[in-house]
DNA sequence: ATTTCCCTAACGAACGTTTGTTTATTATAT
DNA sequence: ATATAATAAACAAACGTTCGTTAGGGAAAT
């Protein structure tokens, strides 16, 4: 099982190195470092990998599809805005609770991407934010949300998950629905217009 | 004017460190780069400051007391918990606006701090957060906030608070008056109990 | 008024260490 | 026998910091 080992030692490569770079930063993190703790020599890495930074743009990009993936499900289902925000904010926290390590990663270390990857991502992450900024803005077309700062709020409401991965424990009391509800239940009921 | 020299020179050396922190990262900021963005050579910085830790140790606790200072004054006053809460969002929210370059440096770069300042750090912040929750249990007792996750709930708050200096500018249309008061506008309407 | 002295801020050079990565070689497993 | 994975050794570059020195200005002493 060749292809088999080599899968599973450059798996076992990017998942310590999403743990250390969540702990001490990707900038902090030393390859040999990296390799201390796996149980090799520095040297040993390159027979899986192509750099340091090959590992981060894995890190980055593999969560900014996830993330793009679960939202543009939602997208084609046919919902009110309310609901599609309550669906969405799920859909996010799922992805982001599945591996939390390395969401910090991915929301705290994609400076560090050269380019042309760092362009790649923030238009990513741009128009990932545009997504939801739209649904804000149906909801008010709709009736359903108050007149807002539709960008401001946005920004507000995926802040206030994002920090999350710097404090959330799998095995703590609240589940990745729980906590998704919690926030919507915030969000949506100091935004939708009461009758 | 010996000592005014100095000081302003050891000013600017952590006016620019702060900024280069916030774009690059504390780790990735060398201090030869520091050095050339002033037009000094790496060496004098030494004449002015211990080391480059020192550097962060100032920006951190100058933002943490900066942050206690106005929460305690407010403590002081006897409001309802709503209002109380509004009060304490609006001063967090105009320290960090008066510099967000430091704010940044001080929510993303404190792992970064050796003990034992790193511990004197973590329980400053703890600290600080706890008031926040005991004003929403307050609020609670006094039946003006829903039964809530306090803590889970003041986390998200300062989380969409905090992330705030990565995209905020001086010269952008919201003050830090709006700023806040939209944060509240969100939070407070989301968790007051309607009659 | 001139000299001596001290202090500060800057410098170039170098310190020892660590960085990411490459090479040539050896061990391992199929 | 062949392919893969690990190694030790080495690389140039960069790291934070220290060194001895120098230039310049103010204070003190002559």
């Amino acid at each position: 099982m060749i292809t088999k080992t080599k899968l599973n030692r450059k798996q076992q490569i990017i998942e310590k190195a999403t743990q250390l770079f969540q702990k001490q930063g990707y900038a902090a993190t030393s390859m040999r470092d990296l390799a201390s703790y796996i149980g090799i020599e520095a040297a040993s890495l390159y027979s899986h990998i192509k750099s340091k930074e090959e590992i981060l743009q894995t890190i980055c990009f593999q969560m900014a599809n996830d993330f793009f993936q679960s939202l543009e499900q939602i997208e084609l289902e046919k919902l009110s805005a309310d609901e599609k925000l309550k669906r969405a904010v799920k859909s996010h926290v799922i992805v982001l609770t599945k591996d939390s390590a390395a969401s910090a990663v991915f929301f705290s270390e994609w400076r560090h991407l050269s380019e042309p990857y760092l362009k790649d991502f923030l238009s990513m992450r741009n128009n990932y934010e545009n997504k939801f900024i739209q649904i804000l803005i149906d909801g008010y077309k709709e009736g359903v949300f108050k007149k807002m700062d539709a960008k401001f709020t946005v920004l507000a409401l995926l802040s206030s998950i994002n920090w999350m991965p710097s404090w959330y424990k799998p095995e703590g009391k609240l589940s990745p629905e729980e906590i998704a509800k919690n926030v919507t239940d915030v969000f949506i009921n100091g935004l939708k217009i009461r009758s």
